[in-house]
DNA sequence: ATGCTACGGTGACTTGAGGTCATTGATGAC
DNA sequence: GTCATCAATGACCTCAAGTCACCGTAGCAT
């Protein structure tokens, strides 16, 4: 390489540059390609060599940066989880109807999401599904630690709108929707990512509507407060529901 | 080995021979082992030819039977997702209870069964979770073709008595059965046997049984029928419109 | 400028598990 | 007794993960 000090200069002016600002630039770059590699080909078949050879190194270089495969995963992983959008990122005019309405909103829009940018999504299905239980309790760690979809302050905010059940742990109803929502947009999206992968929900655009119609319905009795419509007026945090979700659904 | 003939003969006893009887014994004899090698040490960790050197075969002759290591514990997975009870096997008096006392009843006893036998649940945890994408839809099409927990059957079993709500596709409540239930077990159950693998719920034993019974009562609001209590014992079963469940959730 | 040191990069090498196949040996039919 | 069939064998192959001794360069001290 002969341009060197020029590199460093550049990459100065992005502010990259920590202590080590070479390693950080080009670990960031095996990831991004090794997030292509594991996308397109499964985490098996993908392989070390070829991320190497894409990236015009050698493959002991990202051995000495991850230390294994399963550490570049790893590392490919968190990125893919953390540019998912957190529950409350919602528009705020979306917020304020309430949170069945934000749980609509993600639902009808991850299709959308999934069409711009399929990569980071194969990537967190290869996480839950298609590596190594030892792999995969390094993951569960990472999401507990760090709930990137923020579905804790999520619930909080169910909570404090008096929207969920008060009669039950946070932690019992974060594990429900965690468990449920991702089941149903595995369920959801991988119809045409992986056909078969998932039993078949809504192979048609309209039924698919009204899926998540009937599924958000099923939700808001599961964990919805018993009437959504009384909430009960709380002088600090007296947010008027717009009404509730399920109603506006059928209607 | 001496005992060829005497083998054959015994195996005829117990009327396990079609065309090919020590080809059908052997296999058996195989997936018997490989299931250990597997649950003991994950699937990528178990080595085929640690199997072959337990059964004192030659690591060719599994490969002759199986095709792959994949097809190999394909075979393992179905035995032992087989070997589970299905919901509808519950003894008759939980049965006539109904169906949320029959789901009860299997709750509880998860655990027992898992303490008597954990190498059939770490396979069915193997398969869920720690093999591949391309071997898991293999196993998706099994479950969906088979149904061996027989939830579809139970889901109708519900419906009959008219403790399900008959205003959602069997098929969506059969898939949120099988999601919640399935992530739920995996949640008690693996607290002992894979620390850290879930999100932790209830590692002390009596708040177990208050998980259950919270998760129990989830489920119910979720997919049971408006109101459980006045079960009509409808001739013609079909289409009882039970009014607003959402409303009537409260009792 | 010059030598020194530390560190990231290198690629040939090792390891080890999955998978193959020509050969062998046993089984059952005639 | 002979032969055809087919499963069992184990030496062999392939291929990808992972290692390591060496090297070149950057940054520093003199």
């Amino acid at each position: 390489m002969t341009g060197n000090g020029a590199n460093s200069i550049e990459l100065l002016r992005f502010g990259q540059m920590s202590s080590r600002p070479r390693s950080a630039a080009k670990r960031s770059r095996i990831i991004d390609i090794a997030m292509h590699h594991f996308a397109e080909n499964g985490y098996h078949a993908a392989r070390v060599g070829d991320m190497a050879a894409a990236l015009g190194i050698a493959k002991g270089s990202i051995f000495q940066h991850f230390g294994s495969k399963d550490g570049l995963f790893f590392e490919v992983y968190k990125r893919a989880v953390r540019s998912f959008p957190k529950y409350l990122d919602a528009p705020a005019e979306v917020r304020s109807v309430g949170f069945f309405q934000v749980l609509q909103y993600w639902l009808v829009r991850t299709e959308h999401l999934l069409r711009e940018d399929w990569i980071p999504y194969r990537i967190s299905l290869l996480g839950n599904y298609g590596t190594d239980l030892a792999l995969k309790r390094e993951i569960n760690r990472f999401l507990m630690a760090e709930d990137p979809y923020g579905t804790v302050a999520f619930v909080r905010f169910g909570l404090e709108r008096s929207e969920l059940r008060d009669d039950m742990d946070v932690e019992m109803i974060v594990s429900i929707l965690d468990w449920t929502i991702e089941r149903f947009q595995d369920a959801l999206l991988t119809a045409e990512l992986d056909p078969g992968l998932f039993r078949r929900q809504g192979e048609l655009p309209e039924k698919k509507e009204a899926r998540i119609q009937q599924f958000l319905s099923i939700l808001q009795r599961a964990i919805g407060a018993a009437d959504p419509v009384s909430v009960r007026p709380h002088p600090a945090l007296r947010k008027v529901s717009g009404g509730n979700a399920a109603a506006k659904a059928r209607g």
